[in-house]
RNA sequence: GGAGAGAUGGCUGAGCGGUCGAAAGCGCCCGCCUCGAAAGCGGGUAGGCGCAUGACGCGCCUCUCGGGUUCGAAUCCCGAUCUCUCCGCCA
């Protein structure tokens, strides 16, 4: 959500930013109510003093003048009730619109859809192979680590199981992305995957993700797809002492996606699927792009540590603006290299918010002045698995179809070094 | 799931339908005192919205939330939510 006193104000910006994002948003409808709510507001609260002062007067008064009083009042009152509603109901629509208004992209963000992501930094050599190359649900079937038809047995499409190495590989990569951040200062934190509307709303999910999440109408929960959620609404209609501020927290949970409308894309194996865990960094700092910037850059190194240290080959795009949420800012992604898609695949994702998420979230924090400001959030991926086994199965591949243990992941897997077939 | 109790400012806790945005205490901040500190004394200490913005400011709303009664509600009525206690069940 984005100031309303700034869209008042720049209202070309606003429609400019609508028109990079692909998003629609009527702004000029938008402005129209603001100035009929302020209209209303003028008049309810003229009609509320007089009410006021004259109640006062009234407490006073005895007999025929008090009456007389009363009866006069009585009408000003039903006045101002309606009044109200309406006012109400002019509120109900701003807000709903407001929800819908995009961040406007930084200005070096590149312009246009998927074609106009740009690489930034590229990491790493794809290896050349000298044997006929396996994708990751050929290992897993040697090595007897994923099942996919029971999971669509049991669950149905795009669900699965991990199994012997595969589940172990899984908590181990996890746990090494938390222990690392968790050596870098963050504070972790195990987070609720069921959460209401709220929160999906604070962080800018809804309205319009709400094909993509699953819901649990008996109770009004909703299953998170990202920890990100439950992480930055848990200081949601807080104030923050500025000196608290930045606030680094990585969040490990279970991601439920809905998937709607992707039907026939990325079929094979576990690279889309309806539930994985996720090793998320959240940070709430103060409101001042410097800092925001600062802090994107130092997620973002945090992110490629992991994926380098896991050695794999990946590159750092800069996402553009049509392929960008409605509350992003700027947003990095890295991709992965994945011999079987012969290509990189999106594995984390980086996003820079400033004050959009905590305006929506009433996420504040006083300043050493006593100024109350809202914040800034950021988030973005530490490890995202299963989908980072695709990865480290066809790049560590042998021959043999055995596949080598990252070493950093070595210590979580009581030192196995490689995964061997199962006969 | 069943039965009961309760939700007031950062916290504790008063509050007759008008004089209550709300007593008192605690905490916190600023002064005085002190070599310094404690104690003591004095003062201050919620958020949102609208108008005005050079500054001081003025008005409206908020006592969990939503609705109702009333000229007027923290106080009365209805509903929701949450918390606590007891029972049952349970990883």
């Amino acid at each position: 959500m984005l100031d309303l006193a700034y869209i008042r104000e720049h209202p070309e910006e606003i429609k400019q930013a609508a028109a990079k994002k692909r998003l629609d948003v009527d702004v000029d409808r938008l402005l129209a109510l603001d100035v009929e709510r302020r209209t209303l507001i003028k008049e309810v609260e003229a009609l509320r003093a007089k009410k006021n002062a004259a109640s006062d007067r009234i407490a006073k008064l005895v007999g025929e003048e008090k009456a007389r009083a009363i009866a006069e009042m009585r009408e000003a009152s039903a006045r101002e009730k309606e009044l109200a509603a309406t006012l109400k109901e002019v509120e109900a629509e701003l807000e709903r619109l407001l929800l819908l208004v995009p961040s406007p992209p930084a200005p070096d963000v590149p312009e246009g859809d998927e074609s106009a992501n740009v690489v930034i930094r590229t990491w790493g050599t794809p290896r050349e192979f000298d044997f006929p190359l396996r994708d990751h649900v050929e290992l897993a079937e040697l090595l007897d680590l994923i099942d996919i038809p029971r999971g669509v047995k049991v669950a149905g499409t795009r669900f699965y199981y991990l199994k012997n190495e595969g589940a172990l590989l899984h908590w181990a990569v996890c746990r090494f992305a938390l222990d690392h951040l968790v050596r870098k200062g963050f504070t972790p934190i195990y987070v609720p995957v069921l959460v209401k509307r709220e929160a999906m709303v604070g962080t800018g999910y809804f309205p319009g993700g709400e094909e993509q999440a699953y819901k649990i109408p008996e109770d009004d929960l909703f299953l998170v797809g990202t920890a990100e959620v439950s992480l930055c609404a848990y200081h949601a209609d807080e104030i923050l002492a500025e000196d608290e501020l930045p606030r680094h927290y990585v969040g490990y949970s279970s991601c439920f996606r809905r998937e709607a409308g992707t039907y026939g894309k990325d079929t094979r194996g576990i690279y889309r699927i309806h539930q994985f865990d996720k090793v998320e960094q959240v940070v709430i700092c103060r409101n001042d792009v410097e800092e925001s910037i600062r802090e994107q850059d130092f997620i973002q190194e945090n992110a490629e540590e992991i994926v380098r240290a896991l050695g794999l080959p990946h590159r750092v795009v800069v996402v553009a603006t049509a392929e960008m949420g409605q509350g992003q800012v700027k947003k990095y992604d890295i991709e992965t290299w994945m011999p079987g898609r012969g290509g990189y695949g999106e594995t984390h994702s980086c996003s820079r918010f400033y004050d959009f998420q905590a305006r929506r979230l009433n996420l504040r924090y006083r300043t050493k002045e006593g100024e109350i400001k809202f914040c800034h959030t950021l988030n973005n991926t530490a490890i995202a698995s299963p989908r980072i086994l695709i990865a480290i199965l066809e790049n560590y591949q042998q021959a043999d179809g055995s596949v080598v243990v990252p070493e950093v992941l070595r210590p979580y897997l009581g030192g196995m070094e490689v995964i061997r077939p199962k006969r």
